[in-house]
RNA sequence: GGGGGAUUGGUGUAAUUGGUAGCACGACAGAUUCUGAUUCUGUUAGUUCGAGUUCGAGUCUCGGAUCCCCUACCA
């Protein structure tokens, strides 16, 4: 027994006795779990939504049932194809796997109507014809209940009539609304009379010009999930007041149906239960401010890579399956929690650690040059060692590199008077370049600034491929500082790499001031060029792992884990800086 | 003087019918290491508060505190 099979979230448990008893089905019959993602089209997925499809196609998954994905798209006003194209890709990507054909609320606008008709006919709902304006104010406040509205008790007849105006284009936008009778004086605000029908005389993106209102979220969200039979409707805790809604909404239409009733047979009732969204630290999961930070140009678009977006994740480098597993691993509850960012690097590095092949690049090259190498052979010569790929994984094997006497190594990796801690290069000092040999710098040179221009070292030959060189006459083994990566001066490509930082400098961007943008991280982009990076990253090595949606990511040793972006072209190459490795020198050096 | 939901180390999350408060991440210390990475070991620190019931309360009762959501013809 494995901790996951007894820690059961509460949503597994409430299946779990759903199943026992029989609620759904044969008791014991756990494949009529049916679940659904139902998002709205009018914008791209992020890291929250991610946590929602992974949870429903998780759990269809897990119980042998089925899971569906459904637009809800009830507002023609709003909604574009476009999203729908690139949430079907991203819930793709995300590995949830649909159960047929993708569903659409419109392909139920029918049925939804004529389930309307019948609560007209039973004196469960009413055409107000009043001013928006009007109805907003009878509706009374938090404290005060509502008032009704003079065509509350009209004949159904007359609201039939109305309805069917409605239906055909015979009112405006705001004409007219189809309402539910249900308590002007509720407590939940969503009770009072709530509209189920609204006039919108706009084309729908499938729909085109056919209809002319269109149902609300209310009335139509938990008809959706009958029609297609889902069992466990999960949605986030703001709906929790919806809730009592949702359920009014099945049980007027079951309403004097079943066997023999001149209503019909009822319908299926699914039930609604309500999880905490995922919150992160040091952005929002608003689509309203996502909205503002790509049409105001404060990031490059839905998918710069600093979004949470999951095309923004994705081109930034992470993982499915690391976005699946921070978004699960952070919990099911109903817990409004925020999680540390630090959990989401973490589980990219984790993945990322495992799978992604190792290569060498230089980000802020400086020059190093081996005085001696002409002096045991050809100067010009490069010598071709093997580098290790992952040792994680030994089936990856190695890479030839070539090593000359001409190196670029990382500026920072170099001190003119380093302190006793800094395990890297300084004159008098050897350190090892990794796979390579160990150099032992005697002199450099420096510009006016100060600024070091060229670092001058000697090799020893017997330490070729990094390995220790034998012991002296007493036994001893040298040893060096530390360990650098490198790039050959004759054998590496130039290029350009981005490095990100978070988008915003507070954990809850906009709290302290209410506007979002006054918490923008003005360098949460870094672009470097003239990076020196070895040969094979040219083009895609055949010692690379195939990754599932074909981007190539690698470890630059030292530094972290790049993916190469789609700018990014043979000529002119381009990295995307995922996460840095940890670093434990930089927090010593934070310290003071 | 409205309604709904929530609260367990720094963060997140577990704990059969009331019965040893566990796990992960972080932080800190050490070991290993051809990546200051990885890996391994150890340390740190918690039941929102106050009463009550009980042999025994994170769990049950009562009262308080704090946080989130609700007044679209958005979803």
């Amino acid at each position: 027994m494995t901790e996951a099979t007894i820690n059961r979230h509460f949503i597994q448990q409430i299946i779990d006795t759903d199943i026992e008893r029989g609620k759904w089905g044969a008791p014991g019959d756990r494949s009529v779990v049916t679940t659904r993602f139902p998002p709205e089209p009018n914008g791209y997925l992020h890291i929250g939504h991610a946590k929602s499809v992974c949870l429903n196609a998780g759990l269809a998954k897990e119980y042998g049932g089925r899971f569906f994905l459904r637009f809800d798209d009830t507002n023609p006003a709003k909604e574009e194809q476009e999203f729908v194209d690139s949430i079907c890709a991203d819930v793709k990507w995300l590995g949830g796997v649909w159960d047929g054909e993708v569903r659409f609320a419109s392909d139920y606008f029918d049925r939804m109507y004529t389930w309307a008709v019948e609560l007209i006919r039973k004196g469960l709902a009413y055409v107000d014809e009043q001013a928006p304006d009007l109805i907003k104010q009878q509706r009374g406040n938090l404290t005060e209940p509502g008032a009704a509205s003079p065509f509350r008790d009209r004949p159904a007849e007359e609201s039939l009539a109305q309805f069917e105006k409605m239906k055909s284009g015979g009112f405006s936008d705001g004409g007219a609304v189809l309402r539910a009778k249900i308590d002007m004086a509720s407590p939940n605000m969503n009770l009072r009379d709530p509209v189920m029908y609204r006039v919108v005389n706009k084309p729908h993106h499938r729909t085109g010009g056919r209809w002319h209102i269109y149902p609300m979220y209310d009335w139509a969200h938990g008809l959706e999930d009958s029609v297609e039979g889902i069992t466990h409707s999960l949605c986030t805790l703001e709906f929790e007041n919806h809730r009592p809604l949702y359920d009014w909404f099945i049980e007027a239409i079951n309403k004097g149906r079943g066997p023999g009733s001149e209503w019909g047979e009822r319908i299926h009732h699914a039930q609604q239960i309500e999880f905490s969204r995922f919150n992160l630290e040091y952005t929002t999961m608003s689509k309203r401010a996502l909205k503002l930070l790509v049409e105001g140009g404060h990031v490059a678009g839905w998918d710069d890579p600093r979004m949470i977006t999951v095309a923004g994740l994705r081109r930034r480098g992470y993982t499915a399956e690391s976005v699946r597993h921070a978004v699960i691993e952070a919990g099911i509850t109903k817990y409004n929690a925020l999680t540390d960012f630090t959990k989401l690097e973490n589980a990219v590095r984790d993945d990322l650690n495992r799978r992604a092949p190792r290569r060498m690049a230089v980000l802020d090259p400086v020059k190093l040059v081996i005085t001696n190498w002409g002096e045991h052979g050809d100067p010009d010569r490069l010598e071709e060692l093997p580098a290790i790929n992952n040792p994680e994984d030994e089936r990856a094997g190695t890479r030839p590199v070539k090593f000359g006497g001409e190196l670029w190594i990382e500026r920072d990796d170099f001190m003119i008077d380093p302190p006793k801690k800094f395990f890297r290069l300084g004159p008098g000092r050897e350190v090892r370049l990794r796979c390579g040999y160990w150099v032992r710098c005697h002199d450099y040179t420096a510009d006016a600034d100060g600024r070091v221009t060229e670092i001058r070292c000697t090799y020893d030959p017997q330490t070729r491929g990094g390995d220790s060189p034998p012991p002296d006459s007493d036994g001893v083994v040298r040893k060096v500082k530390g360990t650098l990566h490198w790039v050959s001066a004759a054998d590496c490509l130039d290029a350009t790499v981005r490095l990100f930082d978070r988008l915003f400098n507070d954990p809850r961007p906009g709290k302290r001031t209410g506007d979002i943008l006054d918490d923008l991280n003005p360098d949460s982009l870094t672009v470097l060029t003239g990076c020196k990076v070895e040969r094979s990253l040219g083009g895609a090595t055949p010692d690379e792992p195939a990754w599932a949606d074909g981007i190539r990511r690698v470890q630059f040793e030292r530094l972290g884990y790049f993916c190469l972006d789609r700018d990014s072209t043979p000529e002119a190459l381009v990295f995307n800086r995922t996460v840095t490795l940890k670093d434990s020198w930089a927090k010593e050096q934070a310290k003071g």
